[in-house]
DNA sequence: GTGAAAGCGCTAACAT
DNA sequence: ATGTTAGCGCTTTCAC
């Protein structure tokens, strides 16, 4: 309990000197198996530990990685970080967390916290709020890897892993004309965040592809929430034509949709609702709300792959990847029009 | 970008000596104004940046702590380590994530890691195996900070945050009480952990206290989810007599009751439903779901601020604080039966 | 296969 | 107010 054991106190148990204690400990194959063994009996004899920080500053790798996310409040977010974690645990990394609360200064921050403490690399997710890369450069400069997911921005040359959006909101919209609906209301938001208007765009072409004009009235860029979704349909219900379908920019906006269809006694599916996420509530809704999986598992899994193959490699940046998962739509009630 | 600024530039820039520009970079007190400028104008020109490993390193301090949850995949520790990561940000530290995946040997692993890291102190709750606890004995043997949350073991000789689990058995019994409902079933784990086990003592208090005697058909002990909730209900409703209410052991119990009420054509809430954590989908589902809040966000700012406290007393475990906090009922529709 | 010794970048007495 | 100088505990090159 009193002073912590070191090498030192091994060799001098064993009459050694540290640098073979240190190579016995790290495996390295110029020795031999007989003072390994006895260096490895007597650490556990004296309850040794490494002392990782100052192995790290010796060796100049800390074995840690940054992740950056907005905050683990999202649930998207959460299973991000937890299959990261999972992933470079196996590889013997640890993980630095650091939540943007959505704030650029906090990321800016977080940046420099994460190079402060000497990380390998970072996983990072952008802020809502950011508009300006230069922090992350600052991390390519030093030779370190990124990998950006999810929220990304063009600015950054580092890889990238994200969900293809675009098609993300053309199956949503092509399983909704499959499913007979014809005049499909958006609600979305107005803010120039990529995924969110990819996902429009992708909305766009479907109905093109259709040969389906959008009608004007029935989009709606404002906020993402419950209360976004319910003002919305509240206002598209207005329209002399009515919409036979509702997609909603996220799942908590068509949790507003359906809500708001309900206070107005229109049923579902008979008028269809599908949102973007596929948030754990959703199939515990009544109706239960078709979505568009955004594959939080699969991104944060191969986040950790990407950044373990760049460290693996020399120059990190020779070869820029970009990953792009496929959205993977769920069907549920909230749009079962036709099957049974 | 080629070699990384130390204080050993600053220095030979200015003609001082590293000590000089350790200080001024720490705002001792001890250094005129003038130098500690010219050393922090000198630092921002070279692009400095502390190596937090050398630091940490020499002066035994790392500012940085140990988080150690069962997973993130569980909405409850993601809000807690949210909470956790928010407050000790404001005090600067970092911190380390660790899954134990509710497994005892990564748990023990994941303490071990930490350990080496030379964190500061361990947040952690325990995993579900967790019985032996001689892992975090050894955190509070090197005098590091440690805090147990939600998932105690009477073994650990720690500061703890918990719910008071009793009551939020007592207070969800009540409740229905409250609302008239006399026939009360339970549907919960066998498992012998604690939080499980004080809210079904909670509910035998509140029924002895209203001089009601539980009714053994009615109490099922086996698994926590939505199929558990379910299988559960359908036996329940063999009994002759029917209950007019369901409490499920937690949240994901409490839907599948519901699911299988509709199915069973039983009205809620004329038979009322209410379960424990208080999810998100909760509020979200139909009927909407009457709850106890667990705290999440509370429980780990307390966490985090009992963790500061220790770390500013010279001996940390002089004085083990319990802080148990009040659960919160959260009334919603499937428990609404006399107030319109 | 093992030893000697120079760092890694910073802190913190102890001097002056 | 600033300089000197030992470390912190480990890695790693160069000898032997």
């Amino acid at each position: 309990m009193n002073k912590k054991t070191t090498i030192y106190d091994i060799a001098r148990a064993l009459g050694v000197t540290v640098s073979t204690v240190s190579r016995a400990l790290n495996n390295v194959p110029t020795i031999s198996e007989a003072t390994r063994k006895l260096v490895l009996d007597k650490a556990k004899e004296l309850n040794y530990s490494v002392n990782k920080l100052a192995s790290s500053l010796s060796s100049g790798k800390s074995n840690t990685i940054g992740v950056i996310v907005p905050t683990m409040q999202i649930h998207f977010f959460a299973e991000a970080v937890h299959s990261i974690e999972k992933e470079l645990k196996k590889h013997n990394y640890s993980l630095l967390l650091y939540q943007s609360n959505e704030s650029f200064e906090d990321e800016v921050n977080g940046v420099k916290t994460l190079l402060e403490a000497q990380v390998d690399g970072i996983i990072a997710s952008l802020s809502l709020e950011t508009q300006e890369t230069q922090h992350f450069q600052e991390v390519i400069n030093q030779r370190k890897c990124l990998v950006i997911f999810d929220r990304t921005h063009k600015d950054i040359p580092a890889p990238v892993v994200k969900l293809d959006d675009f098609k993300a909101g053309y199956l949503a919209t092509q399983h909704l004309l499959e499913q007979g609906y014809k005049n499909i209301a958006f609600i979305t938001t107005d803010k120039e965040i990529a995924i969110f208007q990819d996902r429009f765009h992708g909305f766009e072409a479907a109905l093109k592809d259709a040969q389906i004009s959008p009608q004007k009235d029935f989009i709606i860029r404002g906020d993402l929430s419950i209360e976004a979704g319910i003002k919305g349909t509240e206002q598209i219900l207005k329209s002399v034509i009515q919409p036979d379908a509702f997609i909603g920019g996220d799942d908590f906006t068509a949790v507003g949709i359906i809500q708001a269809l309900k206070t107005a006694n229109i049923a579902i599916p008979a008028t269809g609702v599908i949102g973007f996420a596929n948030q754990t509530f959703s199939s515990f809704i009544t109706p239960t709300l078709s979505s568009i999986d955004q594959q939080a598992n699969k991104m944060g899994e191969e986040c950790a792959k990407l950044f373990l193959k760049m460290v693996k490699q020399k120059s990190p940046y020779e070869a820029i990847e970009q990953i792009v998962l496929d959205p993977i739509l769920i069907k549920r009630k909230s749009t079962n029009r036709i099957d049974k």
